[in-house]
RNA sequence: UGCCUGGUGGUGUAAUUGGUAGCACGCAUGACUCUGAAUCAUGUAGUCGGGGUUCAAGUCCCUGCCGGGCAACCA
């Protein structure tokens, strides 16, 4: 039983849920439930994202009604195709098939006439001062704004100046169109906001059609009142903008959409700004914006994460109005939930550490069977080739072995899984003093894994036979940063100064065995004892796979090392 | 010093709307184990403080404290 759901097995309702449930309930709107989520094309999705949109096309499927895409593109200047089409391909790698696509965009026409409207009630005005002067009359949280000299226009000076506007008579900045609401407002918000901007800007959709643009405030809700939206949810720092949200949709008289708020997600040791994930693209930071390491959607993907982890991972934090802090751990288990069901098992060795079986006769090989899956029978078995010459796991090599250590030591007895016990006799050394290669015996009787006699050995090792291994790449990655909350770094100082310059290594000698030279990219494998892993295509040549690893194993040794 | 909003174990959350503070992760211990994995069992720790109402308060009232957001011609 999981933690949001009753011992029925009935969902438990988070916050916006309860609304939703409210509102079906007393029958509003017909019961009818209408959702959207509406990106800025001016960025990747992230993990952030998944959240709203699990929540958006979750509570739309939940309560039989639908969720639109609707893509948010209203400033030309940030916005790009390439973002549209990844954030639809990005949605629908989650699994989600939205009811209608839509873009602010095609509503541009119908901003511009619903201005023209509120010009013509008196609520609106073009405001042609500087934006000091207006920012300089806006005043303060304690002090009330002053009305700009532009207020009492005319309607018809309005509505001739605003025509003038979309006619591209006026540069940049030379007029504003302005909400007439009240510049001594408490809201700051409430202070005449501006509702429509000059910007001769190529728009990647309606091109050079337009050179005034609405602004959040004049699009956003009038776009959730045109699809009849009625649950608009949003994240918390929009908070504010309801009160205006309200007052728009009021005086357009139009259908009265409402907003919603919870708490976006916010990630240990990670970024979640597109503003900071487009600074470390454009800075070279990282690799892309499908770099594994970013929080991307599509650096999550390539990193081997799976739509089933993410979704249930946002399950998994649930939905509230509080400000919290998600440790990375949370998203890490639920991908290790996830693949340890579903991923095979295989052996690679990412360190080699040549291993002799001196009493192995020499040029012999043997084929040793393998369980795939020990999570799922019918994933079969395989073979795996043994030979004399092996490679092991550095790291799983002491030769000053505390007794707490129970992997191959001199003198020590472990196995190597499915195939024999092995004991190690020698260790040879270059002149540096480091162990290059290992001798050792192997017991026949033991073939398989299992010793007739009974006898236990405390360590079983991955490995691989030197002759039948395949080269490999490995990439292993760490936190994006070094800190835990990015949002405690002062203004001052640079947030990039806190990134983990070790977040990736890369392992360009690692071992695997032959059963993984032909892996799909995209099917999740895990290396036994070593973590999940994903065969990453962008990086993979003809000569050489490239494998991501997604995530570790727990790992109670290295657990107990660092204490 | 304005407005909006929030505060439940270390973290994320739940509490039938006033009635036994529960779940998950983490952590610890143990069982099992051919992955120091997985699985299973046990344990760990919490209602921001102070008043008040009440038979009964995480929940209602007052007050204090702390956190987040808002003063872009960004979204």
């Amino acid at each position: 039983m999981s933690a949001d759901e009753t011992s029925e097995g009935e969902k438990k309702l988070d916050v916006i849920r309860q609304v939703v449930a409210d509102d079906v309930a007393a029958g509003k709107h017909d019961g009818r439930v209408q959702t959207r989520f509406p990106p800025e094309p001016n960025g990747y999705l992230h993990i952030g994202h998944a959240k709203s949109i699990c929540l958006n096309f979750g509570i739309a499927e939940e309560f039989g009604g639908r969720c639109n895409l609707r893509f948010d593109d209203t400033n030309p200047t940030k916005e790009d195709v390439e973002y549209v089409d990844s954030i639809q391909e990005d949605v629908r790698w989650l699994g989600f098939e939205w009811d209608e696509l839509h873009f602010a965009s095609d509503y541009f026409e119908q901003l511009y006439e619903w201005a023209c409207q509120l010009i013509r009630q008196g609520d609106a005005y073009v405001d042609s001062q500087s934006p000091e002067e207006i920012r300089a009359q806006r005043g303060t949280s304690s002090q009330p704004g002053t009305n700009s000299p532009d207020r009492e226009r005319s309607v018809e000076e309005n509505l001739d100046l605003f025509a003038k506007m979309r006619a591209g008579e006026f540069a940049d900045g030379e007029h504003l169109l302005r909400a007439k609401i009240d510049m001594a407002s408490k809201h700051l918000i409430l202070r005449d906001p501006p509702m429509y901007r000059i910007r001769h800007a190529e728009h990647h959709r309606t091109g050079s059609d337009w050179c005034i643009y609405p602004m959040y405030d004049f699009a956003h809700g009038q776009s959730d009142s045109l699809e009849e939206v009625t649950h608009s949810i949003c994240t918390l720092e929009f908070e504010t903008h309801k009160p205006l949200y309200d007052w728009f949709i009021e005086k357009l008289g139009i259908f009265p959409s409402k907003q919603y708020e919870f708490a976006r997600l916010s990630l240990t040791y990670t970024v979640m700004s597109k503003r900071k994930l487009l600074e470390l693209v454009e800075g070279g930071q990282v690799d892309g914006w499908d770099d594994p390491r970013m929080p991307t959607l599509c650096g999550l993907r390539r990193r081997g994460y799976t739509r089933e982890a993410i979704r249930a991972f946002c399950d998994d934090i649930g939905i509230t109005r509080y400000n919290g802090m998600t440790d990375m751990v949370v998203l890490e288990n639920a991908l290790r939930g996830d693949l340890n069901k579903r991923a095979e098992r295989r052996m690679g060795v990412l360190r080699p550490l040549k291993v002799v079986i001196t009493n192995y006769p020499e040029g012999e090989s043997e084929e040793l069977e393998a369980v795939n899956s020990p999570e799922d029978e019918s994933a079969g078995t395989r073979m795996v080739p043994f030979g004399r010459e092996l490679f092991i796991e550095q790291e799983d090599f002491m030769e000053d072995a505390p007794k707490k250590f129970f992997r191959l030591a001199p003198g020590r007895e472990v196995r190597l899984r499915y195939a024999y016990f092995i004991t190690c006799t020698d260790v040879i050394k270059n002149d540096a003093g480091e162990v290059v290669e290992l001798l050792a015996t192997y017991d026949p009787a033991t073939k398989g894994g299992d010793a007739p006699d009974g006898r236990k050995v405390k360590g079983t090792l991955h490995w691989v036979s030197a002759e039948h291994a395949i080269n490999a790449e490995v990439r292993l990655y760490d936190h994006l940063c070094k800190v835990e909350d990015l949002s405690k770094i002062p203004d001052d100082e640079d947030w990039k100064s806190h990134l983990n310059e070790n977040s990736l290594e890369t392992l360009t000698d690692c071992r695997l065995e032959p059963s993984l030279a032909d892996f799909d990219a995209g099917t999740p494998v895990q290396f036994e004892r070593l973590g999940y892993f994903t065969l990453d295509a962008n990086a993979t040549t003809a000569e050489k796979p490239v494998f991501n690893r997604s995530v570790t194993l727990r790992d109670a040794w290295a657990k107990m090392q660092k204490r």
